[in-house]
DNA sequence: AGCTGCTGTTTCACACAGGGAAACAAACGA
DNA sequence: TCGTTTGTTTCCCTGTGTGAAACAGCAGCT
């Protein structure tokens, strides 16, 4: 979707912002320009604007700029991640404790599934995605999960023109993954094995509204050498009761 | 501070995605345009440059906008507020169910207190402020709390040339409440006596990092009929001790 | 001190891109 | 069916965003 009606300096601008979100870190407005890679003079300006409105905070002393906190209160306002998440963290502690894995809560935006919610394991081998991270849906257990129980029309919408391999194992057809798709509906979760990290084994399963349509999934990941074949069945057993419990609460409501 | 380094455009983008995460729903177009006062070609314009970065969303189907999951992701990157409410989080119910009070967490932005944590009464009548709300320094406890313990040249920088008056009972003028200030400081917790909020009454005590300095405060707040004077002593000690119980955690790590 | 790199800030002139009126299209409701 | 309201597109003009360059302030050197 090519779209001529981009404003240059609010694009730009919510780059410096993206910039700054991405290092989780102050920075100052030289290391700035060098990321996204515009003149400083601009940046400068940017930066002003921003602090005008308490997205950016720049610190006197040190000249440095970091995320302001308007951010983090506008996020307050996203409602999707906030009220199934409240929902959802006993279940999910639940199932951590029972097989000391990272427990993944995640839901669909555009081509990726972004991790809204996540409790580790607590060895110290364990899968550890970042809290509003994001991977592709096509690659990952969460987003195959609830991408499977959307129409199969709007399958499209969340896919990219060309899966790129993430692993050796990343599903590289189309064909084929949207067989993998329709069996996921059938068994009611989704496998990933190795499919977007080496050596990562992971199982999740959809959350439905009271509509039955699917807003998120649960996922239990783990170093494949601690999820062997044999371990499979018991474990997307207790992957989907779990996702059934968030649902039933979610419905509840 | 008047700044002439102002980016019109982007400035103005910021305001049409503030509107959206104020309301707290999907908004139309027009309904932007009248609610920032933009003609609608440049929120348009606007709205089309905040979606291409996922800032916003565009429904299709209904052609509504709502703030998009990015915000949500960036403000997870705002140090801040996580840290701090993970650790304060098990104290602060404690001390609701110990009073059946609304119990808030605030730090402070530039003039105003921000709330990023809050734990409701189970009374139907209680104090409710909203997560990520906002309220004068001056007029409340949580505010007056984490700004006594800051050094006395920086209290200027946290508030307004004036004081507006919030209620009847609002402190009015700098010299007393430079006063409170520093009474604050001796007593260890500070009281606002329906100064913010016509009968509501708050008491607030700071909690501060390793070095001592004022990071955020907890805060008890009440309908002023459920708060008379004789319960301030007991719970002024327990606010208290809840603040020193979070400082603590905070320092172990 | 003086010199030399580095910051962040300010100035200034120019092109070009953002702005908004108006025209258009599409979806309603009467 | 026609009016009304919505979102989209076009178009031309002007005002403003832009970035080079000049400036200032600082730290670390020799």
């Amino acid at each position: 979707m090519p779209n001529n009606y981009i404003v240059q300096p609010v694009y730009k601008a919510l780059q410096v912002l993206r910039c700054l979100g991405d290092e989780r870190r102050e920075l100052a407005l030289s290391e700035i320009c060098y990321r996204v890679e515009i003149p400083k003079t601009t940046v400068f300006r940017y930066l002003q604007t921003l602090c005008a409105c308490g997205f950016v905070t720049h610190d006197f002393d040190t000249d440095l700029y970091r995320i302001g906190l308007r951010v983090w209160e506008l996020g307050q306002s996203v409602h999707e991640p906030i009220r199934i998440r409240d929902l959802a963290l006993p279940e999910m502690r639940a199932l951590r404790d029972r097989f000391n894995e990272t427990v993944n809560l995640g839901i669909l935006d555009g081509l990726e599934v972004v991790y809204i919610e996540i409790i580790e394991s607590r060895r110290s081998l364990r899968m550890q995605a970042q809290l509003g991270g994001r991977d592709p849906i096509y690659s990952t257990a969460l987003g195959k999960a609830v991408l499977a129980l959307k129409s199969e029309d709007q399958w499209p919408a969340h896919l990219p023109k060309d899966l790129a391999p993430r692993t050796g194992h990343t599903v590289m057809s189309t064909a084929k993954l949207r067989q993998t798709l329709l069996d996921v509906r059938e068994r009611g979760f989704a496998f990933d094995d190795e499919e977007n990290e080496e050596g990562a084994r992971c199982i999740a399963a959809p959350i439905v509204n009271h509509l039955g349509q699917p807003v998120a999934a649960v996922s239990l990941s783990a170093p494949a050498s601690r999820m062997p074949d044999r371990l499979l069945a018991k474990a997307s057993v207790a992957v989907k009761e779990t996702a059934a419990n968030i649902s039933q609460r979610l419905a509840n409501r």
